[in-house]
This record gives structure tokens, sequence and C-alpha cells, in this order.
RNA sequence: GGGAGGAUUCCCGAGUGGCUAAAGGGGGCAGACUGUAAAUCUGUUGUCGACGACUUCGGUGGUUCGAAUCCACCUCCUCCCA
């Protein structure tokens, strides 16, 4: 099917996310009409889905747009099991509540990518047939047809042969083959998308559906997120890049793609936007302190998209009254003290911690030391320093932590 | 089941009785330079009532004036053989 008159596969390829395709004229061919039903799993591992996630829901979108049927597979049984895949270690084992809740977690937030109102996309959870196989059965009906010689091969698990690859994590890739040749049957499910550590894992599913079905499927999985050097996008100082609000406010999400590095928009720009690629040709053509104007749309674009309009200008405007100048801002981070402890004075370090803005009274003595708090614009520079009401014209104090990182503090 | 090796501060990784809050690198944070970028340079990176004190080197107990370093037991991991 085409968008804009264009064919959608072509539209993933130009955009860059195609990886690997197991058949690319084949797949082509499949999705020239429209209605063709196809599925990613997500395995609710924690309870926010994070950027390398939107990679997959932005190319649901397109598919959805083209007219194709999107299957959002919760993998509810996979997670119990854990995806060896692209990991270094076991994973902690997380209890069946855990991974219940996270699912429903990640329903919501695919929700705003991915049309799932009257049929347009499906979403279920593989739990609803992992968890109640027979383990004989299971093992005869379909762990006959993998080769154990095969699977140490499949890269996913060479890796871990030095560091030890346990029984439970052996089994994912049958498990996820396994939900394909389930979506086979029930949905006709020919297609399965994911990222390209999971090539493998969508190997063994197309092959065992020509083993038991003898139909046939196909497979092809997106470039991973990543820098320029290669290295993961999305990772802050606390961790992933999430899509949860709570986890990530949404300034701190716009700040992140407002900062990502120069060489780095372009792609961004084609990956998780959903701009014209005249426009994105031209806002990735612009050089030297003109690639600020590629960034602001950038920021704004993924921002829209994952927390919506109003909180993507929200950030805007946020970042340009930090940054424009005044530096200060109403919904800038917050924290509030009694008036009568003020007047008690209050010592700036127990209020840096408090605020979160250092993780210890220590690293908060050493950032003074070293020139890197304002007080009201003002350098600090004694570390033993107390606020007073005086402090706080028009009731509010106001912090900054290096360039970047500001702080309102207000009384009660 | 038998044998060998290992567990160090956010990560990797030195350290094998006092000179060790613990080398070096990575990462983080801050300063300079800048474009809210990168690169580069500099400082910093256990905690606290802070020129001092306290707590860290898988866990527990022991030897010693003194242990991350020695001993015993335990837990976990890796490798070789079965």
């Amino acid at each position: 099917m085409f968008t804009n008159g264009t064919h959608v596969y072509d539209v993933l390829a130009e955009r860059g996310y195609i990886a690997q395709v197991t058949d690319a004229d084949a797949v082509r061919d499949l999705l020239s009409r429209p209605g063709v039903t196809f599925y990613i799993g997500f395995d609710p591992t924690a309870d926010s889905l994070h950027v390398g996630h939107l990679l997959q829901l932005m190319v649901m979108a397109h598919m959805q747009r083209a007219g194709h049927r999107p299957i959002a597979i919760l993998g509810v049984g996979t997670a119990m099991v854990g995806d060896p895949s692209g990991k270094c270690d076991m994973r902690r084992m997380l209890t069946q509540a855990d991974i219940e809740y996270n699912a429903g977690r990640f329903r919501k937030q695919m929700e705003r990518l991915v049309d799932f109102r009257d049929g347009r996309a499906l979403m279920a959870s593989n739990g609803d047939w992992l968890l109640g196989l027979n383990y004989i059965a299971f093992l005869r009906d379909i762990g006959a047809h993998f080769s154990v010689n095969r699977m140490l091969t499949a890269d996913c698990y060479r890796q871990r042969m030095e560091h030890g690859l346990t029984f439970l994590e052996f089994n994912y890739m049958i498990m996820q083959s396994y939900d394909f040749l389930h979506l086979y049957r029930a949905y006709g499910c020919r297609l399965q998308l994911g990222g390209d550590d999971q090539w493998s894992n969508i190997l063994g599913g197309i092959d065992l559906i020509r083993r038991k079905d003898g139909g046939e499927a196909y497979g092809m999985t997106f470039r991973l997120l990543t820098t320029g050097d290669g290295r993961k996008m999305g990772k802050t100082e606390r961790g992933a890049l999430w899509l949860d609000p709570e986890r990530t406010s949404p300034y701190e999400f716009h700040q992140y793609w407002r900062n990502v590095d120069d060489a780095d928009v372009a792609n961004c720009l084609r990956l998780l936007t959903f701009l014209p690629m005249d426009r994105v040709r031209e806002l990735s053509a612009l050089q030297g302190e003109a690639v600020n104007e590629a960034k602001k749309v950038l920021a704004y674009e993924v921002t829209a998209l994952v927390h919506g309009e109003e909180a993507a200008r929200e950030a805007e405007r946020q970042a340009e009254a930090l940054f424009g100048g005044a530096g200060r801002s109403e919904t800038m981070p917050t924290t509030v003290l009694e008036r009568t402890k003020v007047a008690e004075g209050v010592g700036l370090l127990d209020v840096l911690a408090a605020a979160g803005l250092v993780s210890s009274k220590s690293e908060g003595r050493r950032l003074i030391a070293q020139g890197g708090l304002t007080l009201n614009g003002e350098p600090v520079t004694d570390p033993n320093r107390t606020l007073e009401i005086g402090d706080f014209p028009e009731g509010a104090a106001y912090l900054r932590k290096g360039k970047k990182i500001h702080h309102r503090v207000v009384l009660e």
C-alpha cells in the first residue's frame, strides 16, 4: 500500500529503518496489497517503554498508515524466560505480577502512536498461549523441530557462550518462534518485524511455520537506534530515556533531543519523526550553528509524538525561558520549603540534596568549590551558606547547576 | 561428581600485611572554549557536623599492634575433566 504515493517498503527503506529482510522482493510484493497482518513483540521487562521501543512503534505506525494491520505482542510469557539477545548477563528474574503490571503500562504508551480502535491494530499477550503449555507435549510438538547445533551458531547465543547461558534463556528463541506460529495460525500473520537483535529469533519462527504448516512467512529487522559512533542512543545519567513522563519528564525528554550530537540529527529526523522527507533533507542540510534549528524541530516533533503537542510546546517554552535569558519559569522543577524553617536558616547543601540536584552533600560541596552553582544568578562560593528569607525575592529562589540544570525553590 | 581459577569503589581493572579511600582507563559531574553540539584542555569523582572523623574491597568468624591483602568456613561465578 502507499503513503503519499510511495510504497511503504520504500518509505521504510528511504528513512533508513531497514537492517535485514529475509526476502526483500517478496516482502515488498506482500506489502503492495493493503491489510497485511504483521507483528512486533515487546517484552515488558520494565514498567515503561523507552526510545529503543519508540523506533519499533514508528515502524508500526508507518505500516498502519499504509493500510496494514499491526499486532503488538506483549511478551508476558517470553519475559518470564528472558531474552538473552544483546545481553551480557542474565536478566533479573521478574515475577509474573511485575510483568503483568508492566504490560499494562506498555499498552497505554503504545496507544499514543498506534491506533488500536476498531481492530485497526491488535494487541495480545503471549502469556495467553505460552504460560499454559505442557512441557512434554511442547517438546515433542515444537522442540523436535529445533536443532541445538544450529541454535548455538545463532549470534545471540554465541555471544553468550563465554559468559554462560542458562537453559532457561536458551529456550527464548523457541518461545518467540512459537509466538509467530501461533499468530500465523490465528491471524494469518506472515510477517514479523523487530530490532536487528531479533534476527535469529525471527528466523526461528519462519522455519517453524514452514516445518509445521508448510507456510511461507517473512521477517524484517530494523537498525537499532545508535549514535554515529555506534553506541546505543537514549542513555541518560539515570538510565534509559523513558516514554513514561513520570520517569522522564517531557522537558527532560525534549532536552535530550535538543542536545543530540550534530552527526545524529539527520538520522533522528528520519527515524523518529513523520516529517516529509523533503523537510527532513532541508533540515539535515543545515550547517554549523544553524543545526540548532534542526534540533529544535526534532525535539518538538519527537516530544509531541510521545507526550502530545501541548506537552511539547510547554517543554519548548520552558527551554526558551531558561536558555533565552530569564532563567525562570513557573514550570521548572520545584522544591517547596517552609517559610518558618527558612527563617531559622536552612543549609544550602541540604536544599541541594533534597531537591535531587546532588546525590550527597559532599557532591554539593565539590560542586560549589568548582564554581558550578549559582543562586539567583550569583555564583555561590561558600559551601556552608544558608538560605535566608532575603534569598527569595517574590517568594522564589532560582538555582542553576552547571549550565543546563535549573531548579526553583519556593516558600510556603 | 573431580580439578583449577575468580569475586575490589558506577563499569573495566591494578593492588597480595602498614606508604591504600585504594593505581590506570571508561563513564559521570564541574570549569575553560563554544552553537543548549562535538572535539580539546583542566579539575573532580565513598560519606559526614570536613584542615578532622567515620565506613568500604562477595559473606561470616579468626590470626595480628595493624588486613582489600594471611587462615577457616560459607555464597556466587568462570574454566577444564566426567
